[in-house]
DNA sequence: AGATCTACCTGGTTGC
DNA sequence: TGCAACCAGGTAGATC
């Protein structure tokens, strides 16, 4: 399930394989993974000059595409649960679960494999971003906030944080993993609202969210089940969970059993020991 | 405003 | 072995 470090690391692992080609042939076997205004096709002939990050879409930028009157900016992907991002070699054939075939100028195939069919691309233009309302919304990226512009997004909401660090319009990237792992360093309940923490506290989290996420980023993220680096390899960080998956477990601080509960329609896994329910 | 529920989708796991 | 039930989860949209 890729969040900020697996798109991160995906992009990393992207780059020195793709930049720079060009795009002769844009297939998508599955028309229901592109959305927006512009069919796959719409890159034809587009250069890969920059690969990028907003949130959880890696981002490809173009350069010297045209569709009909339209300038193409580039390719936003949406990988959501299953999805992944792959360079095969001249001639490889897709496979059963190959949702879309760039075809670039060296002979190589960037594959979107997407097993569940929940991810997307999207081509980019004007047009197609000023439509998009999940991107016009996305809130600001967790590592490029300080402590207190951190802190200011959370004070005035009455919502739990987990749900909040959930929300792509608060900030940007954060998914399910990140969300418990974070809160569990700095012991706060997911329940907690934002209007319940004090600046200090959101300081506190503000650090641990960024050490996270940075940690993760340095192990090339976390292997559950389906992602893997644009090369293929698996990440390493799913060895440094405390509390995402370990329901039922001893806590790595007080040994208290960790609880396993749905907040904001997902499974939360926290502490209830470290991890006080503030009012 | 926020919480909760449902839909989307299907491979993998669990239970009988 | 076979198969049904259930789970994972990001986002949109509806409803309370």
């Amino acid at each position: 399930m890729p969040e900020l470090p697996e798109v991160e690391t995906i992009v990393r692992t992207l780059r020195p394989l793709v930049q720079g080609k060009t795009i002769l042939r844009a297939q998508a076997l599955n028309p229901g993974s592109v959305e927006g205004p512009h069919a796959l096709t719409a890159l034809v002939g587009g250069r890969i000059r920059e690969l990028g990050r907003r949130g959880k879409l890696a981002l490809l930028y173009l350069d010297g595409v045209a569709a009909q009157t339209e300038q193409i900016d580039g390719l936003a992907v949406h990988l959501k649960m299953t999805g992944r991002l792959f360079v095969y070699p001249k001639d490889t054939a897709t496979g059963p679960h190959t949702r879309a075939v760039l075809d670039l100028d060296d002979g190589s195939r960037l594959f979107f494999d997407d097993a569940r069919k929940f991810g997307y691309l999207r081509v980019l233009s004007a047009r197609s971003l000023s439509d998009w309302g999940f991107w016009q919304k996305l809130g600001p990226e967790p590592l490029e906030l300080d402590a207190t512009a951190f802190a200011a997004l959370f004070r005035h909401r009455g919502a739990g944080m987990k749900s909040l660090l959930l929300n792509q319009a608060v900030v940007a990237g954060i998914g399910n993993i990140y969300a418990d792992e974070s809160l569990f360093r700095a012991a706060i309940h997911p329940a907690t609202k934002g209007t319940a923490l004090n600046e200090t506290q959101l300081r506190v989290l503000h650090g641990h969210l960024v050490d996270v996420l940075t940690e993760s980023i340095e192990a090339c993220g976390s292997s559950i089940r389906d992602y893997r680096t644009a090369r293929g390899d698996a990440g390493a960080f799913q060895n440094a969970f405390r509390v995402y998956g370990r329901t039922g477990k001893p806590c790595v601080c007080c040994g208290a059993e960790l609880q396993g509960v749905t907040v904001a329609g997902r499974t939360t896994v926290f502490c209830p020991n470290c991890q006080n329910q503030a009012e």
